[in-house]
DNA sequence: AATTTATCTGACTGGTCAGTCAAAAATGGG
DNA sequence: CCCATTTTTGACTGACCAGTCAGATAAATT
């Protein structure tokens, strides 16, 4: 396998990620994902056995390359309240940063894709265990899982909503404040 | 215009709900909805223009159905604290009794149709006009619109869309503890 | 260099689907 | 009942698009 097939692999990842974003999975024609890739039409499916394999490809990367960066910026070490607010913070600000990825994702969540077998696998395990571990310590309420991912992501994937979808600009002081009032609703 | 045609035009919208949440705008073709609604193909393009045209007729539909919902239930010679409280819990309550208008509204948000000059109207102006008197009182907290917003509105639609999308049954319970977490966010 | 193997190309195909339309059926007023 | 108008029907059309494939080119192997 050479380094120019995943080079191409990268670069047909990358233009249906933006058309994606841009006009969504059915407004996104395989020849148009190519054409931006700076490929030939035909080579889409040498490198993915069809549209559904590339979109689900895509997906499972973005949810690697979010669940790496919340494991690259996690300190072991710090106590779990500490790693929970960067955490929050980390994912926030990765959402924020990369809208494309994160309107992708929420295409993905209500596509057909999802009614699978093996459909919606969680994007942040590990911030998951976290809260588990923080509510064994008595740090956070003693609620079921659901409602504690309710009440930390809820209002973090509604931020990014509304910066993926409107584009309203979000400075540092809201993004700590809405971490903040994630952590003040699950404190005992 | 008679009766029966406004019984197929609301057989129509009926129908497209109902396939748009199971299989997703694009995988349900005019002549599926026709059929579900017990009429001819040509027949829907008789009652709207084109599919386009269905879809944001029943956007709007639904928007007014919520609304309408929503100040049915309110009390305006009540206290503010408590309207809201009602107000947040007839809205997730609305949500779980109609998974499929839910997810419509989360498809509809993420569509092309949400890139036109008129896009994406609040779906709960009421509320909203609530949340910024319970402001101007000092009830809660003196942050902006935004801020308000994605506190109050972040874990409710979160819970609905899981109610939606995994089918996660949600008690009483639940449902108070999170409208309680909301307000305990917003509160000063 | 010759040969095999991997990768790429783009014209083409078969199927799908939004939307059309001419003709039929239903409705309603006089 | 007659005629005009509204509503319905379903076969049809033209555009679009995922996926194919035969042949071209590049890379690797001998």
């Amino acid at each position: 396998m050479s380094i120019k097939k995943e080079e191409k692999r990268i670069a047909l990842l990358k233009a249906a990620l933006e058309l994606f974003a841009e006009r969504g999975f059915n407004n996104s024609p395989t020849a148009l994902i190519a054409k931006r890739a700076g490929v030939a039409s035909g080579t889409l499916f040498f490198h993915f056995n069809s549209k559904e394999e590339l979109i689900r490809e895509l997906f499972n990367e973005i949810r690697d390359r979010i669940e790496l960066n919340i494991l690259a910026n996690d300190q072991p070490d710090k106590p779990v309240k500490e790693r929970l607010f960067s955490g929050f913070y980390g994912l926030l600000n990765y959402f924020l940063d990369h809208p494309d990825e994160f309107k992708f994702i929420e295409q993905y969540y209500f596509s057909p894709f999802n009614n699978h077998p093996n459909s919606v696998p969680d994007e942040n395990e590990k911030l998951i265990q976290l809260l588990l571990e923080a509510r064994d310590q008595g740090l956070v309420k003693n609620e079921s899982i659901l409602f504690l991912k309710i009440i930390a992501f809820g209002p973090l994937t509604h931020l990014a909503k509304e910066h993926a979808q409107r584009g309203t600009p979000i400075d540092e002081h809201t993004m700590l404040q809405i971490v903040q009032a994630c952590w003040d609703g699950l404190a005992k």
